[in-house]
Parts: structure tokens; sequence; C-alpha cells
DNA sequence: TGATTTCTCCATTCTGCTCT
DNA sequence: AGAGCAGAATGGAGAAATCA
């Protein structure tokens, strides 16, 4: 877990005080601690079973295809090789690459909860729920239209029901909001906050506890800013 | 023999459209 | 940005094929 900082080079005291609210482990954190160190299991040892029986048997046309792609290949590099009086040099073995162990895929149950939208959201759900299958693209943008043109001919009595599950919504996301940020793994949100970062929004988590050091006591912050300087001098 | 490429499957993301 | 939809595009992973 603290491993997570490990790579920090010089601890801040915000940082500190971060580091203390993640002394306690919560039960997400170590069931996806858990999930990090097996890898291999549950889904992807599925799709490996599924992928190692279609490979165990492949379709002749594949490795005819591949074949033929490699005789191309051959056919291409004897065309585009010049004619030299003699062989060219062999290419220098290029150093290994360290094998990059890359982390899972964020799953929607990594995600913060979405937002609960919008009144006209839920008008739209019950809309749609009334249109036949399937459906076309065009037909899809048709029905978007044809909802929104209803939406505003409605009158404010008629959309009461749509503004009241736009409400309990609401208040259902606040609360799995809340709870997301109480036991959401701190590599997790890196991870998301990194992606933010690169579409320009801002941070998650991390914001709130710029907010807590903010309106930490004095004599309390100075705790954590002592542990800064102390690991700071030991890391030196 | 180890490294790289190719192939396939599956999951995820994006697109277009509406309103708030 | 949120929901709904269908389909295309994209990315990741593992195994097999190929190359040096």
């Amino acid at each position: 877990m603290l491993s997570v900082f490990s790579r920090m080079v010089a601890p801040k005291a915000s940082t500190m005080l971060a580091l203390a609210a993640l002394k306690y482990p919560t039960r997400r954190t170590l069931i996806t601690t858990a999930i990090r160190l097996q890898p291999a299991a549950g889904a992807t040892k599925a799709k490996t079973a599924k992928t190692t029986a279609t490979k165990r048997a492949p379709a002749k046309s594949t490795v005819t295809k591949s074949k033929a792609k490699t005789a191309a290949k051959a056919t291409k590099a004897k065309k585009t090789a010049k004619p030299t009086k003699a062989a060219a040099p062999k290419k220098k073995k290029v150093a290994k690459k360290p094998k990059v162990v890359k982390p899972p895929r964020l799953t929607k149950e990594d995600l913060p909860p979405k937002g609960p939208g919008t009144p006209y959201i839920y008008f739209y759900k019950k809309y749609m729920a009334g249109v036949q299958r399937p459906l076309t693209m065009e037909a899809v943008n048709e029905h978007a239209k044809a909802a929104g043109a209803t939406w505003k001919a409605m009158t404010e009595q008629e959309k009461q029901p749509f503004h009241e599950e736009y409400r309990v919504a609401a208040e259902q996301q606040s609360k799995a909001l809340a709870e997301w940020k109480e036991n959401v793994d701190p590599a997790i949100v890196r991870r998301i906050n990194k992606h933010r970062t690169k579409l320009g929004k801002p941070k998650v988590h991390a914001v709130e506890i710029a907010s807590i050091w903010k309106s930490l006591p004095e004599a309390e912050k100075q705790v954590y800013v002592k542990q800064a300087a102390e690991k700071k001098t030991a890391m030196a």
C-alpha cells in the first residue's frame, strides 16, 4: 500500500496527511490489491480457454493467409533489396526491452459513479422504451429529435414525475459517490486522474485532500510538516 | 531459442442526436 | 456530462507463426 508513494522524491506535508488517511486500508482496497496480484484469474482464464480452443484448431484460411503474407513480405524484401556485391551487414541486436507489466483496464466499478443526468434523461429513457426495435442510427436520431420536440411541448405538471425521478437519483448518486471516495484504491485514483489530466478535466479525490489540508488547524498541520521533513531527510 | 509479428476474440470507446 | 441506441473503431491479451 505504502509502496504507492514510495517513488515520490520529496514528500510534502499534505502527502503525509494523505498517507495518514491511507494508513488503514479499507475493504475495497484489500480486495483490489488481491485482484491485482491475480491477473490471470476469472475472465482472463475464460478468455484464454476460448482463445486456446480457437488456436488449437486454426482455420486453414488463417494459416494460408499468414503464410501468404509472409511470402509476400519475403518477395517484397527481395524486390526492394538493392543488388549489392556483398551481403548487407547484419543488424546489431537491439537491447532487450524490459517487459512492462501493465495494470488491468479500469472497469466501471473502478470509476466514480456517474452523475444523475437531467430530468429530460428520464423522460427520454421512457420514450425510447416504447420505440420498436431494432433501431438504425438514422432512426435513433429521428427519435431523439422527436423526443426533444415532445419534451418542449410538455407542461411543467407533465414533466413533474421526471423531475422527481431525477431528484431521487441525485440523492442516490451523491451517497454512492461519497462511498466510492471513501473506499477507492489510491492507485486507481492516480490512473483516473492521469486520464483526466490528459482530457483537461479536474482531478478527483486529491482536491478533497487539498481542502482538508486547508481546513486543518495549524498545530495538526505541523505534525505532517514534521513527518515530511523527516522523510525528506531520510531519503537524502 | 528468444524476439517479433500475426491472428483472433472480447471489452471498451466513440459517433450522432436530443435537453438540462 | 449524463441516458438511450447500433455499429464501427480501437486496444489489450494470449497463442501461434515467423524470423534472426
